[in-house]
RNA sequence: UCCGGCGUAGCUCAAUCGGUAGAGCGGGUGGCUGUUAACCACUAGGUUGUAGGUUCAAGUCCUACCGCCGGAGCCA
């Protein structure tokens, strides 16, 4: 007997099979009956004729609900009738458990519902699609740079310091002693390019944002490289083969999973660099052009970003912010005193920012200026000034949130469905 | 935190001017030899989010609270 999973059952038509998994789905048409099962591979149909199946397996199968788990034996056949192309002549079903009625059925259900039922809901074929995406997202993001010769050097999730300001941070105690959950491991990362040259960390991330809307997790994943010896140009040129590498990758591997979500292929085909790269002086301009009163200064607001990436259909990078709305860490542009080297990187089609990043401050008397500035404590930031005190050269850097990358590619509308166990301002259950 | 909306069967929803609770799906039972979220028949299933109030009468009106959904600020 040959065991195997659903996506390789191409191989053994005409062969016996046995396959583990559970029931998706049945239906039954007098002495016939069909069965969807669903392996973690994918799903397959199984047929049953009253006479070919021995009588236990037969009876058997009208006991079985929603979601019991088996054992399933049978021939492969290639049967144009069946989804997928194949399906399973059944010899015979061994029961492994009868599963208690299954609160989630093919009918439709609402968010709070499927929410509460998460740890169920991943079974669903659409949040599997959704999944399968963001695993292939992740590795990419691992070859991209490991294929460029980046070091991973992962930060740590308990800090004593904020990198960002204080109001979004997650306070817990560490031994006695006042600890945070990181909300970027940006400052570490500065470190370990400085012993390394390019590195990468990649890893959950905190933020304690009241924030109640569709583009906010309070968890969330981040991959952040940090190069030594980069400046914004370059950083802007790696931001975009990254992307560009991203997306490419997902059309090639994982193309059923965008189709099952509907998403517009055609689209996501034409996301290959260079972006369009624009000032924020220029965005500025474009968006008073359109008749928006805005004010040069201001950060933009989710109408706006959507309105400034509508111009294109590719992702666009927006650099040059004002200094003074951006963090400590940051490179005054030597060419304005009033903007920051930074960047943002904005996907297509309204989804927002999915990059930021920028040069980082590497002179010590600046730095240092910055930090006062930014009324933040000396103490914590003693190690990240010695940063530039021994070797200090010109760096940069950005992170890249991998849950608003997965739904940009995935065409979906709500980040709480792109990562298996979202935390929301209002939910930490399941 | 602010603004708006919604809480009715396991789920998704309906219930006219305030007049005493209804459908589909799911469950159960029976039928059907190619079904695709199968179909057909029958059937069980309710303290209408919670606590007060108005009224002859409240799912419906009022007050408070709780929960959720959508949006805003901020950010990846």
């Amino acid at each position: 007997m040959i065991q195997t999973y659903i996506n390789e059952i191409g191989q053994y038509v005409g062969k016996e099979v046995s396959i583990k998994g559970w029931l998706y789905n049945k239906r039954s048409s007098g002495k016939l009956r069909f069965l969807t099962l669903r392996d973690g591979t994918g799903l397959l149909q199984g047929v049953m004729f009253k006479d070919d199946a021995d009588e236990g397996t037969f009876s058997l199968f009208d006991r079985l609900t929603q979601e019991s788990s088996l054992k399933v034996n049978g021939v492969v056949r290639q049967d144009h009738r069946a989804p997928g192309g194949y399906e399973l002549a059944i010899r015979r079903i061994e029961l492994i458990q009868i599963a208690e009625e299954y609160p989630i059925s093919p009918k439709e259900h609402g968010t709070a519902f499927l929410m509460d039922h998460r740890h169920l809901w991943l079974r669903s074929s659409k949040q599997h699609a959704i999944l399968l995406v963001r695993d292939e997202i992740i590795s990419a993001c691992r070859d991209f740079f490991h294929e460029r010769g980046f070091v991973l050097v992962d930060a740590p999730i308990f800090t004593p310091n904020a990198s960002e300001g204080t109001t979004a941070l997650f306070e817990t105690e560490y031994f006695g002693e006042q600890a945070y959950l990181t909300q970027s491991g940006q400052l570490y990362n500065e470190a370990a390019a400085m012993a390394f040259g390019r590195v990468y960390c990649f890893g959950p991330t905190f933020r304690a944002e009241k924030a109640k809307t569709r583009r906010h997790l309070t968890e969330f994943w981040m991959v952040e490289p940090e190069m030594a010896f980069y400046d914004l140009a370059d950083t802007m040129d790696l931001a975009e083969d990254f992307i560009t590498y991203l997306v490419q990758r997902v059309l090639k591997n994982k193309e059923k999973e965008l189709i099952l979500l509907e998403r517009d292929l055609e689209k996501l085909g034409k996301v290959v660099k260079p972006f369009p790269r624009i000032s924020y002086d220029d965005s500025v301009q474009i968006l008073q052009e359109k008749g928006i009163d805005f004010k040069w200064g201001e950060d933009f607001g989710a109408a706006d970003e959507t309105i400034l990436s509508n111009e294109f259909d590719k992702p666009i990078i927006i650099h040059r912010y004002p200094l003074k709305s951006k963090a400590f860490y940051m490179k005054t542009d030597p060419q304005n005193h009033q903007l920051a080297l930074c960047l943002d990187v904005l996907a297509p089609e309204g989804y927002g920012e999915i990059i930021g990043g920028g040069q980082r401050e590497d002179k010590l008397d600046e730095l240092e200026k910055k930090i006062k500035k930014h009324k933040l404590p000396f103490e914590v930031f003693k190690w990240y000034l010695d940063l530039r005190r021994y070797g200090s050269v010109p760096h940069a850097g950005f992170g890249l949130g991998i849950e608003r990358t997965v739904a940009w590619i995935c065409g979906r509308s709500h980040l709480r469905e792109t990562i298996p166990f979202p935390r929301l301002l209002s939910r930490i259950y399941p």
